[in-house]
DNA sequence: TTAATTTAGGACACGTCTATCTTAAATCAA
DNA sequence: TTGATTTAAGATAGACGTGTCCTAAATTAA
């Protein structure tokens, strides 16, 4: 699994809130229930995008959290960093501490080179482009059953 | 982390076992002394690489494991799909299932494009080309402490 | 003011991965 | 045969990620 759980649900929330209505206060439990996620759970992980400044939050009626910038603004990569740290994107494929250019394991070249083609997806795609592309239908963010 | 620890281990003692004394049985002791890996640990890691047919072993004296079959027709992909399973390279980024053409995700066309490139490392990546690597000198599999 | 709604935060259970330990079985050498 | 060496296999413990629950605090509406 290249992403925690943590991380798929929080990016999965993510997209739903830049897509579904966006810059209004959604409660996070229309977004558990939108997209079959623990509501307790999934609060938890929207208290850590609050606190890393990718969400901001309302309490009481007609509260909710909402993207605390334009989804334009906001990357896969920041959220990924938010919740799973930089570690996916920086440490040796084979977990031998100090690699590097220095020091190198047999596959750091090689693997430096492959990680940076994921990295760039992530660093270049930003929810507005997803959202829209959930707008127009035919792809989800949710198990559809069968 | 892309790989368990297991499996990381497990693909540092046969890049060990190829380059130090290919053919020869080694014992397990010696092999996580070398790499500086708890011996239990690495133990129950070679008794799975055994029962996938990665490994074969003899007990007694002078016996340890040893590779099954030329370190030139073993990839990183065997190790990888024996010991983490084919999750790596099947499952959805954002942890949908039966995320796949007819029910993407918003991301799975380019998903699928990246991991097609790290899967490309690993299975044309033989045991043998980094085994010459490391018998040349200049990269480490174990810490070297600083 | 009162009540309902919703996030904030901590405590707690569960499962898996990581790691260790112990005993049994097999092999070799003296 | 005897003893030493080494893998085989299962039991066990700790760490961490996952998931749930409960209470407190804040906001809104009536």
């Amino acid at each position: 699994m290249v992403l925690s759980k943590s991380c798929e649900y929080g990016l999965r929330a993510a997209l739903h809130l830049a897509s579904a209505a966006p810059g209004a206060y959604t409660p996070i439990r229309d977004v558990s229930a939108a997209l079959g996620i623990s509501y307790p759970f999934l609060a938890k992980i929207a208290q850590a995008m609050i606190q890393q400044g990718l969400l901001e939050s309302t309490r009481g009626p007609h509260g909710g959290v909402r993207l605390a910038r334009s989804p334009r603004r906001i990357t896969l990569d920041d959220i990924v960093r938010a919740l799973d740290g930089p570690a996916l994107f920086e440490a040796c494929v084979l977990g031998l501490p100090g690699c590097g250019t220095r020091q190198p394991c047999p596959l750091h070249e090689q693997w430096t080179l492959a990680r940076q083609q994921v990295q760039a997806l992530f660093t270049q795609t930003t929810l507005d482009v997803l959202a829209t592309r959930i707008q127009e239908g035919g792809v989800r963010l949710a198990d559809l059953g069968s």
